[in-house]
DNA sequence: AGCATGCCTG
DNA sequence: CAGGCATGCT
């Protein structure tokens, strides 16, 4: 069963083998960060410690029962924003939550919106009208409506009803086959906002045997896909500084614990169900716009398999699902086509900056390595290790619902969102080819690092040279296995940070997005993978490793050291290493030894190799939260109301907190970790760690307000704590059932691991296009969410 | 004792 | 960024 609410309930188990929250109370223990930073306490905080606090992805908020789950939290938030009566459901959540909500209404006012309100608009008024009507469904196939219209036949007029309705009916359904029409055309506007005209063409060879699809689209190219958000004005972000922080405070989730997941999520669709009605009627503006997105997530969620929402609901959910399903696998193809096609390798492209997708060195070696690793992390007392455990330890049912990749609040410099993915420079054509064209169905995630040592052993191995390997999905086959896509993807993605470093061949992509958020293969779980990994290399007894890093000149060698098979690994650090270990920091700043490992297959881990890099890590978020602390108190600071007393709560909304690339902030932070600027910190990207920042801060500020006088030590200690703010969690999840019918709709199936996409939008440009949508459908960069996912869980986690 | 982390300093 | 030191946990 794929129903959503299976992958629901997967997801709760999944989520479930984690420990439950923390105590909100004890969460928002703040006051503990206080201390003086004078005696050089090991835990400084309370979560400091991984032992004494478990980490808890982020997802948990989602799921927990008083953290805003997911489905169920979001749509009656959703509710609320459009209804202000059902604030009955009373939590503190809620309230937050109606706000968020309307943020990501906000978010999603763009032309997709507008496109999706319309044809959900569109069908919802069908529903209504055939409500209206007394059949009280539509009826999609004859048999259905036959039988209900006899039905209500037999009550009187017989004869009149029935002609009545059957003309109904078939009006009810020309205007579903409009609908359709319409959802086709979205399609394809979507599909050529994302690629591009010469994809178009390809296209129609390859679409022969759809007769559906046409290029006859509005032809509407979207191009503010930007990740960049230059289009955010001032005004929206401080609008949404502002909402949230009107959350800091408040929201303290109820302790959780995650075994009702499941019902939580019936009880939402449930709740969905009831407000479903008042929705349709209400109509109107974005709050119209709100219950049809969630309602699309209902009907893509639910009805297509649970077979409940019977009727027309439910096939029109279906060919949702079927047609988006597959026309998303056709334009990533296309896609990658395009790229394949259009992309010609540099004849002077060193080996080594090339992917190491063929090796299954990855795989080989990891598992002894890591399962020592995880052995030591456990003996840790699965401290920060589980912290960066992916949240699906479930292996999904499908390889292709696998959708693991999140997007990075980084994001490559480039306007042409094609060179963002593939940089024409050492973008051999080759390589391209080989993990576009042919199908290379072994996903990275199961050989990061190919065990061939060819010239060009692409990131992408080559589907000839794994084919054996490879059990998957064969590429031509239609639609796409969107795990073919998904690794694709990635690896384009991964040349294009590669190609500006080799630092980043190793690419981001190699990490957790593989081992954890990887489907493949399905049995590979995040806990599993590593030990599995069947071609990582073995870690040969190298020489003794230097701690340091490298002279910087070893970037050349450490790039084919990188690439190589197993038992290449390279033992020391390099600066490529270094800058690497700066961007994950942005995804992830408690990286567990085993998420280090996972992202830096090519290096040969050792203790020495995994201090330093723990201490580089520690270096960062010392750094990350100086820097935060400096601007929140300054933020604060400014804010300030005559009595001195800060207020960062409502009262600060009439001072807007402006966070954006003008920031100190902003550029301290990318100066730091993005020194080269090889990469463009999304206007979102920036918000989000400003943001949670900033609101750590407000809830320590509030909180020691309220427990007065500790006196904000002078030192950087004071956030340390790497409290986030629970709000802002929520408030992410929140956005949630706003983001869920795409999610659906471009990945149908997509698992628990699209939850974290939820986040995207904090990161992404109001309104994103769908174009980007289906962008972060597919974006290997996605895995990077997991990791903000993940970083954002334990820090709050940390917070208590 | 070993390990992880944080603080401080250079 | 790394070293040294202190602390806390196991």
């Amino acid at each position: 069963m794929d129903s959503p609410s299976d992958l629901f309930g997967r997801q709760s188990s999944l989520i479930s083998p984690f420990d439950p929250y923390p105590n909100p109370s004890t969460a928002l223990d703040l006051p503990r960060h206080l201390t003086p930073s004078g005696g050089g306490h090991g835990a400084p905080y309370p979560g400091a410690n991984p032992s004494s606090q478990p980490p808890y992805p982020l997802i948990h908020h989602l799921l927990q029962p008083g953290g805003a789950p997911m489905r169920s939290r979001g749509q009656l938030h959703l509710d609320r924003y459009n209804r202000e009566e059902e604030r009955m459901e009373g939590e503190e959540e809620e309230g937050m939550g109606g706000r968020l909500v309307g943020v990501g209404g906000k978010r999603l006012s763009g032309a997709l919106v507008a496109d999706w309100s319309y044809d959900m608009m569109r069908v919802k008024r069908l529903r209504l009208e055939s409500l209206v009507k007394g059949d009280g469904e539509i009826g999609l196939e004859e048999k259905e409506e036959e039988e209900k219209g006899r039905r209500s036949a037999e009550r009187g007029n017989r004869e009149k009803g029935r002609e009545g309705r059957r003309k109904e009916r078939e009006e009810l359904k020309e205007q579903l086959e409009e609908a359709r029409g319409r959802l086709k055309a979205l399609q394809e506007k979507v599909w050529k906002a994302f690629g591009e005209r010469s994809a178009q063409e390809e296209e129609r060879r390859w679409s022969g045997g759809e007769p559906e699809e046409d290029d006859d689209g509005d032809g509407e190219m979207y191009k503010e896909e930007e990740e960049t958000a230059e289009g955010i004005t001032e005004e929206e972000v401080e609008e949404e500084v502002r909402e949230i922080d009107d959350l800091s405070l408040p929201f303290i989730p109820p302790s959780p614990h995650f075994q009702g997941i499941a019902k939580q999520d019936q009880k939402a669709r449930d709740h969905e169900k009831r407000s479903e009605e008042q929705r349709n009627v209400n109509g109107g503006g974005g709050v119209f716009l709100e219950g049809v997105l969630e309602r699309a997530a209902v009907w893509m969620g639910c009805g297509v398999v649970r077979g409940e929402h019977v009727g027309g609901e439910q096939k029109f959910a279906q060919a949702l699902k079927q047609e988006l399903g597959s026309a998303v696998a056709r334009v990533i193809d296309r896609v990658l086509r395009l790229y394949t096609q259009n992309e010609t390798l540099p004849p002077s492209i060193h080996p080594s900056t090339l992917s190491p997708g063929e090796g299954g060195n990855e795989g080989g070696g990891r598992g002894g390595v890591w399962a020592a690793l995880r052995e030591r992390e456990r003996g840790r007392g699965g401290g920060s290790a589980t912290h960066d455990q992916p949240p699906l330890p479930a292996p999904p049912p499908h390889p292709h619902q696998e959708q693991s990749e999140a997007l990075p609040l980084i994001t490559r410099r480039t306007d042409n969102r094609r060179n963002q993915l593939l940089p024409p420079n050492n973008q051999p054509n080759n390589r391209t080819k080989n993990h576009l064209l042919p199908p290379h169905p072994f996903p990275p995630l199961c050989q990061p690092h190919p065990p061939h040592h060819h010239t060009h052993p692409a990131l992408l191995p080559p589907s000839s040279h794994h084919k054996d390997s490879s059990p998957f999905l064969p590429p031509t086959s239609y639609p796409l296995p969107i795990s073919l896509l998904h690794y694709t993807m990635q690896q384009l993605f991964t040349r294009s940070l590669s190609h500006l470093h080799p630092l980043h061949k190793e690419g981001i992509m190699n990490s957790d997005a593989y081992m954890e958020g990887n489907p493949f293969p399905p049995q590979l779980t995040p806990s599993s993978s590593s030990s599995s990994h069947p071609s990582f290399p073995p870690f040969a007894v190298m020489d003794e490793r230097d701690g340091g890093m490298r002279g910087g000149g070893r970037d050349r060698g450490m790039d084919s050291g990188m690439y190589l098979g197993p038992g290449s690994a390279q033992e020391g650090l390099s600066p490529c290493h270094l800058k690497k270990a700066k961007l994950m920091f942005f995804y992830a700043r408690y990286p567990s030894s085993n998420t280090l490992k996972t992202n830096f297959p090519d290096v040969k881990f050792n203790r020495c190799v995994t201090s330093q890099l723990i201490k580089w890590f520690s270096n960062f978020r010392e750094f990350f939260y100086i820097q935060m602390e400096r601007f929140a108190r300054q933020a604060a600071r400014d804010r300030l109301p005559r009595d001195g007393a800060p207020c960062l709560g409502r009262d600060s909304r009439e001072t807007p907190l402006r966070l954006g690339r003008d920031t100190e902030l902003y550029r301290i932070l990318n100066m730091h970790y993005n020194k080269s600027n090889d990469y463009q910190v999304s206007v979102r990207g920036v918000r989000t760690s400003c943001l949670s920042v900033y609101l750590s801060y407000t809830c320590t500020l509030n909180i020691s307000l309220s427990h007065p006088p500790s006196p904000p030590p002078p030192s950087s200690s004071l956030f340390l704590s790497d409290s986030l703010p629970l709000s802002f969690l929520l408030s992410l999840s929140l956005t949630l059932p706003l983001l869920l019918p795409f999610l659906s709709l471009t990945l149908p199936l997509l698992p628990p691991l699209s939850l974290s996409l939820s986040f995207l939008f904090l990161s992404l440009p109001l309104s994103p296009p769908p174009s980007f949508l289906l962008f972060l459908s597919l974006s290997p960069s996605l895995f990077s969410f997991l990791f903000l996912f993940r970083s954002l869980s334990r820090s709050h986690s940390l917070g208590s």
